[in-house]
RNA sequence: GCCGCCUUAGCUCAGUCGGUAGAGCGUCUCACUCGUAAUGAGAAGGUCAACGGUUCGAUUCCGUUAGGCGGCUCCA
């Protein structure tokens, strides 16, 4: 008769005595329980209860439900997929966020048709109500049953040998104590249809899978090593009703309506010429009036906080990136070399050696020449120095992403060369700031990641990076935001601290970067004259804020879904005569609006007036302005807002100022 | 870079089981002069991504290249 504590779904812990061999199942009822946390360890309802058990039903909404529910989803398609290709071989199948998925490999990729068959098969292998049972097993007999899943085989392998590979692991595979199988046990016959190596926990039974969909197939290397052989995975996602399936894929549909690429043709912002190249980004006039506004805040807002502008070329010998190290180790992500200045006779002889240039990947080594360019005093650091400085990387051809992930692009890029003891100090009022500015630009929810030290890949003595980081991290701590930490996260040269922000539909950004360097100071041999007069070294801080500008870009569009706040929007105010003879009245009204520094056009088209409103909504222009008749002979113009309601016989003085303070307050309408 | 898919008018996409192409939107012209999300009519616009091969004939089949998409890897 043990005695145990359970805490139901929605309520408090009580104390209560089962009869022994009471299964979890029998405390939990209720459907919506699909495994429980013993101890904090998730178990299936089957686990017999034992004196002195903590236990709660972990429903199947709840994150650590989902993933359950997900993960057994993964072994029915892997069960589909060795019925319908029998040659199949097994990878992993882990729940991931929003879903799951299973690698496997096969003689051919999987096509749009397979897919399809294989979710009704699914389908079919869910109605029959197959039960997951778990069981123990040895590390020999594992190997004897599993004699044909040679990746399993290699999976039992590790986990016998080192458990170096802790992420591969703790994919439910074969994490924890001890090795088990899942067997599916069909309903009807009592027989095992199939079976996994598999930590656990699974729903009780297939039946308990309440929605789900394949989405897509992608190749993948086996424990993502380009060394390895590529396995065919599928991707699939499930949840715990169809209400949910269904409003995870209209969220879906409203992150493609967001795509920055597609919003950027839409609304005329920016292409991609083939012509440029791969990840070579043109911004169109609409365009390059955001970015334009962007900037220009970005700019008053750094000149007010202390910083200076620098510029610096594109271009430079290759020497300079010997001294960064840029050369040693980041090479295959520049772009080739262009050899100058090679003197060669005629007979084949060289003259002249010549120089090999380089285009810049990154800011830091020109900033670094500014600082030395000569001596510096202690009393003007902290130093900051700011720049659009552009940059090209020569990312892989696979990875180039619209405006995210792009070959060009212009960070926002600080570097602060201060005193060891000005360091504290200088980064939180840098996180304020950062913080601060992002919010100017309407994001406002935010979290921080500190990456520390890998001592394993890492340079610098112990106590520099203590202090950097124990720095950092007052720094995060005294914004009061939520602090994820990131060991070993950081680079070799120093720790960092990364702001997450959300957009309007939940999605997480990495944005600004904050990063402590003790490499660079010294390569450089950086030097500052000291009160006393002796030489020392500054610390330097990398700090990107949008990251590249083209990237927060992308972000605010995304955010925005296109409507961008007034003091962003390439066109602030739309003029839209009823007919052809208020068009006057407007361009005079436009006249006023432009003298009070509003970007306002009237559209003079033949179209109806319906159709311009129509076009003014799908460009998302935050205001327009109706005149007709009676507005005329009020002196006053009609308001249309973005979401349809309106506003008439408003005065122009009023309308100006109406507009002028949305600007200026930076707001959203 | 790796795997798969894709590339037809400015955009979104039909279509041709091999006989040189179509729609909607957009653009232009004309008429209409209208009070809060599409007025009507007409016209222009395509070497069917590029190159090579098979074929009497290729936009269609095959190959190569470029670009894009979805992943993997990578992201200083």
């Amino acid at each position: 008769m043990p005695r145990i504590t359970v805490r139901p779904l929605d309520g408090d812990l009580e104390d209560r005595t089962v009869d022994g061999g009471t299964t979890a199942a029998e405390l939990f009822p209720d459907r919506s329980v699909v495994v429980v946390r013993v101890g904090g360890e998730l178990r299936d309802l089957s686990y017999v209860i034992a004196e002195g058990d903590v236990i709660e039903g972990v429903g199947a909404d709840s994150d650590d439900g989902r993933a359950v529910i997900r993960h057994s989803t993964a072994h029915v398609l892997a069960q589909a997929v060795q019925q319908m290709f029998p040659e199949a071989k097994l990878g992993i199948g882990p729940p991931i966020r929003d879903g799951f998925y299973y690698d496997f490999d096969v003689a051919r990729p999987f096509t749009p048709d397979d897919i399809a068959g294989l979710e009704k098969r699914m389908q079919d292998i869910i109605k029959s109500g197959q039960r997951f049972s778990r069981r123990v097993i040895t590390e020999d007999d594992a190997r004897v049953e599993l004699a044909l899943e040679p990746y399993k085989l290699e999976l039992i392998g590790l986990k016998g040998g080192s458990t170096s590979d802790e992420e591969l692991l703790d994919v439910m595979e074969v994490g924890g104590a001890e090795l088990t199988i899942y067997d599916n046990i069909d309903n009807k016959s009592g027989d095992t249809v199939w079976r996994d190596l598999c930590r656990g926990p699974h729903v009780p039974s297939t039946r308990m899978i309440p929605a789900f969909k394949l989405m897509r197939s992608a190749a993948a290397y086996w424990r993502g090593s380009e060394k390895n052989p590529m396995l065919q995975r599928i991707y699939g996602t499930a949840w715990e009703s169809r209400d949910a399936l269904k409003a995870h894929l209209a969220f879906l549909e409203e992150a493609e309506k967001r795509d920055h690429r597609r919003l950027g043709t839409e609304l005329d912002l920016f292409s991609f010429p083939d012509e440029i190249g791969s990840g070579l980004a043109v911004f169109h006039p609409k365009g390059g009036v955001v970015r334009r506004a962007m900037e220009d805040y970005s700019r008053i807002r750094h000149e007010n906080s202390g910083y200076r502008f620098v510029y610096t070329p594109h271009l430079t010998k290759g020497q300079l990136f010997e001294t960064s190290g840029h050369l040693q180790w980041y090479a295959e992500g520049m772009y080739p070399p262009m050899h100058l200045d090679a003197e060669i006779g005629p007979d084949g002889e060289v003259r002249r050696t010549g120089q090999q240039y380089y285009l810049k990947p990154m800011n830091c080594p020109m900033h670094n020449l500014i600082f030395s360019a000569r001596g510096r005093s202690y009393r003007e650091l902290p130093l900051r120095l700011f720049e659009f400085g552009t940059v090209y990387r020569y990312e892989k051809s696979g990875v180039v992403h619209g405006l995210t992930r792009a070959r060009g692009f212009t960070q926002d890029d600080a570097h602060i060369y201060c005193t060891p003891d000005q360091m504290q100090d200088e980064l939180k009022s840098l996180l304020e700031f950062v913080l601060g500015l992002l919010r100017d630009y309407g994001l406002d929810d935010f979290y921080l990641e500190l990456s520390t030290r890998d001592p394993a890949k890492s340079i610098g003595d112990d106590a520099d990076w203590a202090t950097a980081t124990a720095a950092l991290q007052e720094a995060a701590e005294s914004s009061g935001l939520e602090l994820v930490p990131d060991p070993g996260g950081a680079a070799f040269y120093g720790p960092k601290i990364s702001v997450q922000a959300r957009d309007a539909i939940g999605r997480t950004w990495q944005m600004s970067t904050i990063q402590v360097d003790f490499n660079l100071p010294n390569r450089f041999e950086l030097e500052y004259t000291a009160a006393d007069g002796s030489r020392q070294r500054p610390v330097m801080i990398h700090r990107a804020l949008f990251g590249s500008i083209e990237r927060f870009f992308a972000v605010l569009l995304e955010h925005y879904a296109g409507a961008f706040p007034v003091w962003l929007a390439p066109v602030q105010v739309i003029g839209i005569p009823i007919t052809d003879g208020h068009s006057d009245y407007l361009l005079d009204v436009a006249k006023r609006l432009e003298a009070a520094g509003v970007r306002v056009e009237v559209d003079t088209s033949d179209d109806r007036m319906q159709k311009k409103i129509r076009n003014a909504q799908k460009q998302k222009i935050p205001y327009m302005l109706i005149a007709g008749d009676e507005d005329v002979a009020a002196e006053a113009v009609s308001f249309r807002y973005r979401d349809g309601t309106q506003k008439n016989g408003v005065s122009i003085d009023d309308a100006i100022a109406e507009i002028a303070a949305a600007i200026a307050s930076r707001a959203q309408v």
